[in-house]
DNA sequence: CCAATAGTGTCTGTAAGACAATATGGG
DNA sequence: CCCATATTGTCTTACAGACACTATTGG
């Protein structure tokens, strides 16, 4: 749209206009990509090969381009580092991170965005040669780090010791948004391949809150929500699963995103 | 904190850095400040006295300074443009908005906040001698703006008119957090004084929901929730109530912030 | 027949929806 | 006493929580 050609006087004002009479900022989009792997919830963390905080792991993320949306340059960013070509997943805005100091190079806000989607590939060698990998929620010991004011974590074997920047407070605030999405919305199935079981789903709120509803209420909820899952014609035995036991039925995802009521995740 | 000190070699690379080596955004903060006035709820407006989107209606906001965080900005905003010295409202972060051109002026990100306030004072001659108002969320006629597209609204007699920017949808995502929030949380009680009757607090619902909760399933919930309201000891008739009825029980707003269930708004 | 996983049935408690009844003040 | 508003009570229904039971495959 071209909507100063509409108002009267404004033209000509643009024409004069210094845009060097603000404070300049630099924006970028930080990205906590969430997936499961062998049961639990990982996020992906990229290793900083450049400083600052070099040698830091880190959510992926990147500067926004003077012509492109928050969105858009997160979903650029979702090809490039974690090398997804057609995202089918879902993917949101956060929220935005603006203390300054959060980068020591300069005033940079971050606006940062969640992406659910299914077992994505493996170590993601693309991108711009940072090495990147997933990790086990679990393994990143973000809770804790809410309670008072503790000494900086430092760096321990096997794990992947402090995040870069403010990156630990974006995961934690995107974990509690996953979690409570899972609540009142079917975001649950974007974690899983169709055609999937029921059980793969549960799987899902399993990993995510830790804690597993109980079967058969879960079932009764997910099937008695209208389009929240549609069955599929009857399936063959799951070849890859572990051999015994009934054959499960298959689903897909159904056209519904909220859950009224919601299914409330309880204290473990 | 100065974090750089305990990473090596980075103090030597910021020394080198040169912060235009990306693209350089302005920020800013809006405010969808609500709050009841006469029943309605409200929402305050300012009129634009300089380009661009002169004369137009917009959210009060401003650009965040080079030292100030976006929530530091919102509140010195708030004192500015709404006049209120001590906050005692609730004031969160909404979202960001950051399509390019949504600014004919430069390339702006606009991170967008929600305040709710007790019956702030009336015309706000303060801030930077714009007109400002409270303007009824009913009579801006947002909720058909989002199906379809539809040509743009013009300027109505008595009305705000189109408003300036992407305030418009804004204003409407602010609506909806607001209006979804009140189902889960107790920030209802920030919207009134203390203390406040119950018929109070339940006006408040019927203001941004447009549909009044069923009167005695209200009092259950809210007073079966623990700690949403404290009582206040017996009050004596309320003095500035139309005369006749019942003298109502006074409350105060208590420590909780959840609703566990929620309180569901239905279809009208 | 046994193990293992998938799927169903049912009882119970909590709380919401609907609506009726009672309480307490001022003319 | 009448009116207006506040407050309480109760019946019904929906649904979550808990847990036991049945079904269907492979060995």
């Amino acid at each position: 749209m071209s909507p100063a050609r509409s108002r009267p006087g404004e033209p000509e004002f643009l024409h004069a206009y210094d845009p060097h009479a603000f404070p300049s900022f630099a924006v970028t989009v930080d990205l906590a990509i969430f997936t499961i792997r062998a049961g639990e919830l990982a996020v992906l963390l990229v290793h900083r090969r450049d400083h600052p905080y070099r040698g830091y792991w880190a959510l992926p993320g990147g500067f926004v381009r003077a012509t492109e949306s928050a969105m858009q340059a997160a979903r650029r960013e979702l090809a490039e580092e974690a090398g997804v070509t057609e995202f089918t997943g879902h993917l949101e805005q956060l929220q935005t991170y603006s203390d300054p100091g959060r980068d020591p190079r300069m005033r940079v806000v971050s606006i940062a965005h969640v992406a659910l989607a299914p077992h994505l590939p493996e170590p993601v060698a693309g991108g711009d040669a940072a090495e990147a990998r997933w990790w086990p929620v679990s393994s990143l010991h973000l809770e804790p780090a809410q309670t008072g004011d503790q000494p900086p974590r430092q760096a321990v074997a096997g794990e992947a010791g402090r995040l870069a920047f403010d990156h630990a407070q974006i995961l934690a605030d995107a974990l509690e948004r996953v979690r409570s999405k899972l609540e009142y919305t079917t975001l649950a199935a974007s974690f899983i391949d169709e055609p999937f079981t029921l059980s793969d789903l549960r799987a899902v709120y399993a990993a995510v809150w830790g804690t597993a509803p109980d079967l058969a209420n879960f079932r009764r909820k997910v099937l008695t929500t209208e389009d929240f899952v549609v069955q599929q014609r009857r399936s063959a035995a799951a070849a890859a699963g572990p051999a015994g036991g009934r054959p499960p039925l298959l689903y897909r995802r159904g056209n519904a995103t909220m859950l009224h009521p919601p299914m409330l995740r309880l204290p473990p």
